[in-house]
DNA sequence: ATATATATTGAACACGTGTACAATAAAAAT
DNA sequence: ATTTTTATTGTACACGTGTTCAATATATAT
């Protein structure tokens, strides 16, 4: 009764036929009515699953955010929150993102909504939240909120920038200038 | 020639007319058809000046994105790269957050396109590259970019955290929440 | 003031959107 | 195998989209 296969094939279909797409034309310029004929699925019968394309592309994402999580979460030694911990967490990072280049690419696309980045955001920042909690003691948890949506952000500000460059740049080289960022973005250490 | 009247007087009404929709309904829901029911301009005449709905909003962004500009641009003495320098220029971009915040809550709604977060980000990563730019001997030029580009949206992050918390946090205790995460904010620095 | 240039309008078109409904097909339940 | 349930289909509707075109209105230029 959970299960039922004409439901299950019909998500099939729609999911199927945006990969096709998607190897044609963005994202932001397929219609509900393409993606239908494109599936050979009525358009009503669309809308009694989904309520828009986009919908259907969160369930490739919702994938994707979980390979994220468990290549993150895979078991290895945590010692404390420092600088070798961090840039073992972002290396893993770099790699799952080059691997799904291709929806991240269409992730950060100007005219694509919010909603993707903050997914990533909301994913990244869990982790974030796991290396940092418990090795500071501050008085109100929501000054913590601040910090670990700051390093969120930061480490999404170098996928920007790699996004920007067309994921040229290496992971090695990528790394190399995270080990260079942490080192210089001391603000107490004067030049 | 080049302001004629006609012109003028459609595209102030279009922009008036999308203010007073603002009050009502969210961006996203406001379609083409409406915003020139709205304005009585016939909807061909809007597709002579526009494309969609957003090139309207981004008018007004432009007036707000300019004003950042100079509030973070006003004369003070600027020292080398340190911490006070870059609360005193932090704590000038909380301000004008908070004076428009009413379109940054539309800026970093989910259902809006990213191009607006960009249009914010590069506007802040200009400042940061200047305040940045000159302070490190940096072999290639690509690092610095992924320097500013992590700095640029680590701050970003933490109006991303604002915009969570309704903006209820005051710019003081922002301010003193910033304060905070750059000391904390060294890697190097055991806890 | 008149002529010229052009912005605006209204109408029409093909297509997309979101919804509703009865008819049909295909699943699950017995 | 038959019944029951429900997902899917086809059709229709009002509305939005983006474009074209001739008619009109309103600027600018002389």
């Amino acid at each position: 009764m959970k299960h039922d296969l004409r439901i299950v094939k019909t998500k099939d279909g729609l999911r199927h036929a945006l990969l096709d797409l998607l190897k044609k034309k963005p994202l932001e310029t397929i219609t509900v009515a393409e993606l239908c004929r494109e599936a050979t699925i009525n358009r009503g019968t669309f809308y009694l699953h989904y309520k828009e394309v986009h919908e259907v592309f969160k369930e490739y994402l919702e994938v994707i955010v979980e390979d994220l999580k468990q290549s993150y979460e895979e078991p290895y030694f945590k010692t404390n929150y420092h600088i070798q911990n961090l840039e073992a967490d972002m290396i893993k990072i770099f790699h799952h993102v080059k691997e799904y280049k291709d929806f991240y690419q269409i992730i950060f696309d100007e005219r694509i909504p919010m909603m993707y980045y903050y997914l990533l955001f909301d994913t990244i920042r869990s982790f974030m939240k796991e290396s940092i909690e418990g090795h500071f003691e501050l008085d109100q948890s929501i000054q913590l909120d601040y910090l670990i949506s700051y390093q969120t952000n930061a480490i999404l500000g170098i996928l920007i920038e790699w996004h920007r460059h067309g994921y040229e740049t290496s992971i090695h080289e990528l790394n190399q200038h995270l080990i260079t960022i942490l080192s210089i973005n001391s603000p107490f250490r004067k030049m």
